[in-house]
DNA sequence: GATTGTTCTTTTATGCAACAATATACAATC
DNA sequence: GATTGTATATTGTTGCATAAAAGAACAATC
């Protein structure tokens, strides 16, 4: 499958693509933060969370102010017009999957083998039409998220992480080894806000959010919970470690079908261990991250 | 025709840097695999180890020649005029070496905190003198390795791990983690070929290779060994975990100072765990692997 | 039969200029 | 005092022409 030319169409557009993915990304921000029609949107604050600057975010809030999503006026700002979760911010949230079209149909097709393990730039521009810079900004992106690097001469060479069937279990082995031994790390510890952020934010998914989400802010929350938790034991190397892991979950979420009751408990269990964390019973907390890992989210791959 | 000719010149005149690089790259690899004088240089072969093509085998082969650490003659190929551990290899594994020089400095810079922990590519490429095509291939490299990662928007931003004083302590308490744990990963085994090279090797740097080792060279064997054999797991995310925590700990090699008996004393370890391995006693070789990772190899940090 | 020598094609790197995006500082407004 | 509005310098991107490097195929040689 080949996707169509887009930097070509990128430059006839006046809507400049790249205004609406910032809006993308500022409704997924504003969703994740749980903000409501009427919330102000500060821009130092947006332009922190997102790590740009105030010109960026304007651009993004414009163009959200063209699509109806929020409301400004001189000298005061701008304000949420609809709810991020309402069927009207679909729209914008949709200019960030767009951008994530080609990204998703090469995971794919690594998933599934239809790429070799060895590519050379050159084929990859052609197979999905892209720009040099397009597909280079790609290439890095990936390999930040470790599956794929440079050869030395020629070419990039895909991870064996990514392309084994097994990848899945060996994945969840992996963070049934490191997850529960961080918190067991000497000096574990999680700040009580830090905990009251995490519990909010569950409970607010487990309390009829969840219905609304997509498979991809699921997953996104479930990281960001572990990741959270990971980072408690204050030592870097288990929270990389993990967001790498996490990353290359991502993909295969991709292809994985989605069992709400099961996400319902699933969610559940992460507020169960939020309270035994309040109390500092590290070991219990331990041993519960353990089997709640063994316990399988989603069923079935493709 | 006449290009080849005049690139021929060119590359005479001032000795071509990419081919010493080669030439550095065959005599490092010769080295690892403790060839002696005598020993064929067969280029398919160093091309598949070193993951490129013939051709700059061939660049690489022609620069040792000139230097006259290998012979070649007509339709026979190259031979290793010296030893590889000899002094007179040395000059091309500095060849590497310069070419490391402005990577130690940056890496130096940012573990003495001398640089802000977000950058932009003019500021590098002002401070270390680099082109931005030179700047471009490092912060790539830099970015493989895991400690600098773009920002959405200018610049880039060094991780903590490499920035915190404790990072090397860290390190080590992850490892303490992933390594034990991955041996007693269930289906653990380590084929008896690789048991033996491992062995043969490390055996070899016991027996007196030491003393004529860089640090570098010493620090590279270590980090091969580990990785070997945590990839018995057959979980590549134990093993791409390590391989990142090791390229992290290269930096802090850098400013380490040896101590050969400590170092002796930890080749020992490594030759004993692998006769505990030979013998499929995993859980007392993980043990093992936990109190080895206790004890510091390298001591003094500035 | 394996290896080297040679040639040819493909692929990537580099430098440069115009262009677009971003950051920053400071004034204006609430 | 915090936030928005605006101007400006800085920084990064893109497309293109040219140069260099790498890979692949095949003949020649041992």
């Amino acid at each position: 499958m080949i996707a169509s030319d887009s930097s070509r169409q990128r430059s006839a557009q006046n809507g400049s693509e790249r205004a609406e993915h910032l809006a993308g990304l500022i409704m997924a921000l504003a969703r994740r933060e749980g903000m409501k029609a009427g919330d102000r949107l500060i821009e130092q604050r947006l332009a922190d969370a997102l790590d740009l600057s105030r010109a960026p975010i304007r651009l993004g809030l414009k163009a959200l102010e063209a699509a109806g999503l929020a409301r400004g006026e001189p000298h005061r700002g701008f304000v949420l017009a609809k709810n991020p979760t309402s069927g009207a911010a679909q729209p914008a949230l949709a200019a960030i999957r767009r951008n994530e079209q080609v990204y998703a149909t090469i995971a794919g097709d690594v998933l599934a083998s239809r790429l070799p393990a060895d590519v050379t730039e050159a084929e990859l521009m052609r197979r999905y039409g892209l720009s040099r810079a397009e597909l280079q900004r790609l290439l890095d992106r990936i390999a930040a998220e470790g599956w794929i690097a440079r050869l030395p001469g020629y070419g990039w060479r895909f991870a064996e992480t990514v392309s084994s069937p097994e990848a899945q279990a060996q994945a969840k082995a992996f963070r049934a080894v490191i997850e529960p031994a961080a918190i067991l790390q000497p000096g574990f510890a999680l700040p009580q806000e830090v905990i009251v952020r995490l519990r909010e934010r569950q409970q607010r998914v487990f309390d009829g959010e969840l219905e609304k989400m997509t498979i991809g802010e699921i997953f996104h929350s479930g990281c960001e919970f572990h990741e959270e938790i990971i980072r408690g034991a204050g030592n870097p190397f288990f929270l990389e470690a993990l967001r790498r892991v996490n990353s290359i979950r991502r993909l295969f979420a991709y292809r994985s079908f989605a069992d709400r009751d099961g996400m319902r408990r699933h969610v559940r269990e992460h507020l169960r261990l939020l309270d035994v964390l309040e109390t500092r019973r590290y070991a219990e907390a331990a041993d519960l991250m353990a089997r709640h890992l063994q316990r399988p989210l989603v069923a079935g791959v493709s």
